[in-house]
RNA sequence: GCUCGGGUGGUGGAAUAGGUAGACACGCAGGACUUAAAAUCCUGUGGGCAGAAAUGCCCGUACGGGUUCGAUUCCCGUCCCGAGUACCA
């Protein structure tokens, strides 16, 4: 009997989904098991085979808590939004949501046919209205809210006008835009606009004027995390600073939180890693420098983190975009100032950033009073220090710090040294090390001493005070596109609403282009009527992660339509138990999720304050690319091994053409038109190509379907065989070289169910010999998962396969708790066995086979004997032997004495069940 | 530059509370079955030296040191690769 797997796997993918094998509901009977896989964007691509490795991973896991008893939850569902569906509906005129229901059908045609045990009857997409009713409430609570930072937590915002009415905003310890104080009488006296407008800089969600990355290719702003090196991480366009009036997420105001809590999470140390410096915490001092322009003086306020080095102070930075230029730029100076700033304005972010070795920048007439050694000391402006991170100016210490010591060098400012023997002469010493010097009241002391001494003084003398600084900045919520979540907000005499709750979902409208407006409006400026009871509403829309944020909650109750998640599903599934996805979210959707649940954490709509307990980040499948090599001005092609011979051009091959790295020479000239007469010369018979790791892309056509691999393998062997590939966090090639291994494993594991030509097994009782190779099995197999070292896993199956192969066995006390090991990992073929061994429930319902230690425990050990660790021979002991009992065995042993010649024994080093080793 | 990972056969990779390095698989070579092929099965496979053979010895986990009876594993230094970040004071 044949192992057909088209059919097993075409049957049981049926057999679940009408029966709704993997559906769950809330059972209190059972212990909850989240299981969650970061949802795809649906391109229109589709699936290659490095996108299921995850899903791999997590169906095997959620698999086996099944087995273990637990009730999983494991869904899935399609992070919709996105701009491919929008580009590609501006250049064909095709709605997105069309073009989006397309590339999902596609998605789920090729995700069931790799069998994944997913609960479909959760799923969720995040262009739904009736999703993005929940995304659009979660904006308007946050639109509602202020973040009181003495509570450390999320309060109404009614009850900070309470507050103000009260007492004014002088006390309120509040995460807010820049404001004017005032007090209550002020804001009694305010009218309704002021007030609005002072709120706006206290809410969580709020309208402010920022510096925003503005991509004009794509028409639109872009958030931090969506920003590589200048350039936009979709598309790949160059990006500009500009000064915007935006929506935005006061995510700083969690800055601490999110950081804390990390120690609270099983995430990879890599992983937690990248969020602590995104988050950039630094703990310093702001300091105040009195300053003078010759006719007025002023308190210049500065941050530091090395409060120590006031006294090397010898110049005062701001940066161009600060507001102090103004007050502080000297009439004589005025000119080359503006000139400065015209010139920095016309540089692009990437200009600025590859000119890190040059320093630029202008005196602009002022001095300051270095409060420590009364020295004045001048003001200068440079684009090296930015107005977004802490007061937007800085002291300048050249001798300890290398950006102004680059600065110093240039203008010929003095550098003083401030740490005992340290050289510098070509560079600044920035380490944090050694004792004092030049520097009054600190000298002496180790930088360590240093730090805390001169901020205790600094605050003594009413200087400045302690301050902690993110680099964490909030994060822009607009998008001038059309495919997103609009935002449900209209605006009355320029004074922005909340639309009302009742009111929601506020659905997309229909707009004739996908285009921004010619006067440069969003797309959303198009649709006729776009206006609540006859105001106009807000035409950007929300970005790509408002969606992402908080779908793991909606998985709980989907068809929820009052709450976004009821509190008795919230309270019974709580918490992510194991999130898997890729390591290019940490400072994109992981920290937006985190804010966005501890948000609703502080408001009591969810139970826990992390989303996500666990997470594995899967590592990316490459490509491997195959070539050929044409002989240049000819047809011909030269197999590798000769080409050395001939002047050749290197050519991108279909793998899917070539297998294990040989050229299938008939389906190459069918391949495109321009090789249908080409000619090959072939190293023994066979033409061998060339390969190479590469992106795994269209355009190098290494791009494998699996699709292909299941019609050809089968499900369970691509399942197999992407574990099989080597640890699941490292990026490694895909290479369907190997894949055979694999599928001969599943094919003598099926071969083992039919002990003549029948399908049959032994009903005898099992061996010693066979309980060993189960239990030794079940142990192995069971550690493996719980550690997702699949891929070791794998192999321990095919080690147990051959043993049992070995010793004819066909028994059912055996093969049947085989197949319940291996179900995890290759459902289909399990399932199918496992029925004909005559089970009516299906294999997923079973119970993990319990590990018995004593079934494992060998007679006898072979040791290694060792002299001064050089291996010299065996020794076989009984296992019963205590060590003491191995040690005098072996001082007896006549190959002991031979290896002797005489010497004497110092010690006997036993390691039990592992090694002997003799030193003399 | 800084931070975090990582360097093991022809290939993917096993093995680290320090204990026979190279499991398992691919590939390759040889063999069995077959008219032939496919499929399947068996044997060998890090390098070197000696031997007819069984086997024995030496060298080997990026490189150079160190600790140890014993180091792929721990420590110090160097080189290389990957990821993140980019003037954050």
């Amino acid at each position: 009997m044949e192992y057909n797997f088209l059919e097993i796997e075409r049957h049981w993918q049926d057999y679940w989904s009408k029966n709704q094998t993997f559906k769950v509901n809330t059972d209190n009977s059972k212990p909850k098991f989240y299981v969650l896989d970061m949802f795809p964007y649906p391109s229109g691509a589709g699936l290659h085979v490095g996108h299921p490795l995850g899903y791999i991973a997590s169906d095997i896991f959620s698999r086996y808590k099944r087995l273990k008893g637990f009730n999983v939850l494991h869904p899935m569902g399609y992070d919709a939004f996105g701009l491919p569906a929008e580009q590609y509906a501006i250049q064909t005129g095709q709605h997105p949501a069309q073009t989006t229901e397309k590339n999902i059908d596609r998605y789920r045609k090729q995700l069931d046919r790799i069998g994944f045990s997913y609960d479909w009857s959760r799923e969720v997409r995040t262009s739904d209205p009736k999703y993005y009713k929940w995304t659009q409430w979660a904006f308007l609570e946050m639109f509602g809210h202020w973040y009181n930072c003495s509570a450390q937590k999320a309060e109404k915002i009614e009850t900070l006008v309470k507050i103000f009415e009260r007492e004014g905003n002088s006390k309120v310890d509040a995460a807010h835009s820049d404001v004017e104080l005032f007090s209550a009488e002020g804001w009694n006296s305010f009218t309704d606009k002021q007030k609005s407008t002072i709120l706006m800089c206290y809410r969580i969600a709020y309208l402010g004027e920022t510096s925003v990355n503005w991509c004009p290719a794509l028409g639109t702003v872009l958030a931090n995390d969506e920003v590589k090196e200048g350039f936009s991480l979709r598309g790949g366009h160059p990006v500009e600073q500009r000064k915007m009036r935006q929506w935005q997420l006061r995510v700083s105001a969690y800055a601490q939180r999110l950081l804390s809590d990390l120690d609270n999470v099983e995430w990879t140390d890599s992983l937690k890693e990248m969020q602590r410096n995104w988050i950039g915490r630094s703990q310093g001092a702001e300091m105040i420098f009195k300053v003078s322009n010759g006719i007025q003086k002023y308190n210049l306020e500065i941050f530091t983190t090395r409060a120590d080095t006031v006294f090397g102070a010898t110049f005062m930075v701001m940066a161009p975009e600060s507001e102090w230029v103004e007050l502080l730029t000297t009439e004589d100076c005025r000119e080359a100032v503006a000139e400065y700033i015209t010139a920095t304005k016309r540089k692009t972010e990437r200009e600025r950033m590859a000119e890190t070795k040059k320093a630029t920048g202008v005196f602009c007439g002022s001095y300051a009073t270095n409060p420590f050694t009364n020295e004045q000391i001048p003001v200068w402006i440079a684009d090296y220090v930015l107005a977004g991170y802490g007061t937007g100016a800085i002291m300048a210490v050249p001798a300890h710090d290398s950006r102004d010591y680059l600065f110093a060098k240039q203008f010929n400012l003095p550098i003083i040294p401030l740490i005992e023997g340290c050289d510098i002469s070509v560079e600044s010493f920035d380490a944090k090390e050694g004792i004092m010097c030049n520097s009054g009241f600190l000298n002496g002391l180790t930088v360590k001493e240093a730090i805390p001494a001169a901020i205790e003084e600094v605050e003594k003398r009413g200087l400045g005070k302690r301050k902690v600084n993110f680099r964490l900045r909030d994060a822009i919520f607009s998008r001038q596109r059309y495919w997103g979540e609009p935002f449900p907000i209209f605006y009355k005499d320029e004074e922005a609403f909340p639309v009302d709750f009742k009111d929601l979902p506020l659905e997309l409208p229909e707009v004739d282009k996908y285009l921004p407006t010619e006067s440069g409006e969003p797309p959303l400026a198009r649709a006729a009527n776009w206006s609540y009871n006859g105001y106009p509403l807000e035409k950007s829309t929300m970005p790509g992660f408002a969606g992402s944020s908080a779908y793991y909650l909606r998985y709980m109750d989907p068809h929820n339509d009052t709450s976004l998640v009821s509190k008795e599903s919230n309270s019974y599934w709580r918490d992510v138990d194991l999130y898997i996805g890729g390591t290019e979210h940490a400072t994109g959707h992981l920290i937006y999720s985190r804010f966005w649940n501890k948000f609703l954490y502080d408001l009591g709509y969810v139970c826990e304050e992390e989303p996500f307990k666990k997470l594995i980040n899967q590592g990316m499948i490459q490509g491997r690319s195959n070539f050929v090599y044409r002989i240049k001005g000819t047809n011909k092609f030269v197999s590798l091994g000769l080409k050395d011979g001939y002047d050749t051009t290197e050519l991108h091959v279909d793998v899917n053409i070539v297998h294990n790295d040989k050229l299938n020479t008939e389906e190459f000239k069918k391949w495109m038109p321009d090789y249908a007469d080409a000619e090959f010369i072939l190293e023994n018979g066979e033409y061998i190509c060339g390969w190479a790791v590469e992106k795994m892309s269209k355009s190098m056509f290494n791009v494998v379907n699996p699709d292909i691999i299941c019609d050809n393998y089968g499900a369970d062997t691509l399942r197999m065989y992407e574990m099989f590939l080597g640890p699941l966090e490292q990026s490694k090639p895909w290479d369907t070289n190997g894949i055979d291994g694999v599928h001969r494993f599943l094919k003598r594991f099926w071969r083992l169910f039919f002990s003549s030509r029948e399908f049959g097994v032994s009903n005898e009782s099992a061996s010693a010999a066979e309980l060993k190779v189960l239990h030794r099995l079940i142990k192995k197999v069971q550690e493996d998962i719980e550690n997702f070292s699949f891929n070791t896993s794998v192999s321990a199956f095919m080690i147990a396969i051959n043993e049992l192969m070995e010793l004819n066995s066909n028994k059912r006390a055996i093969l049947e708790p085989m197949l319940i090991l291996l179900s995890p990992f290759a459902p289909h073929i399990t399932e199918e066995l496992w029925s004909r061994l005559g089970n009516s429930s299906t294999i997923s319902s079973a119970t993990f086979p319990e590990y018995v230690e004593s079934y494992t425990i060998e007679d006898s050990i072979e040791y290694p004997v060792s002299f001064n660790g050089k291996m010299r021979f065996k020794l076989t002991l009984p296992s019963t032997l205590a060590p003491a009992e191995i040690e005098k065995a072996v001082r007896e042993d006549e190959n002991t004495h031979r290896y002797l010649s005489g010497g004497s024994i110092k010690k006997v080093i036993v390691v039990p069940k592992k090694i002997i080793n003799i030193v003399f």
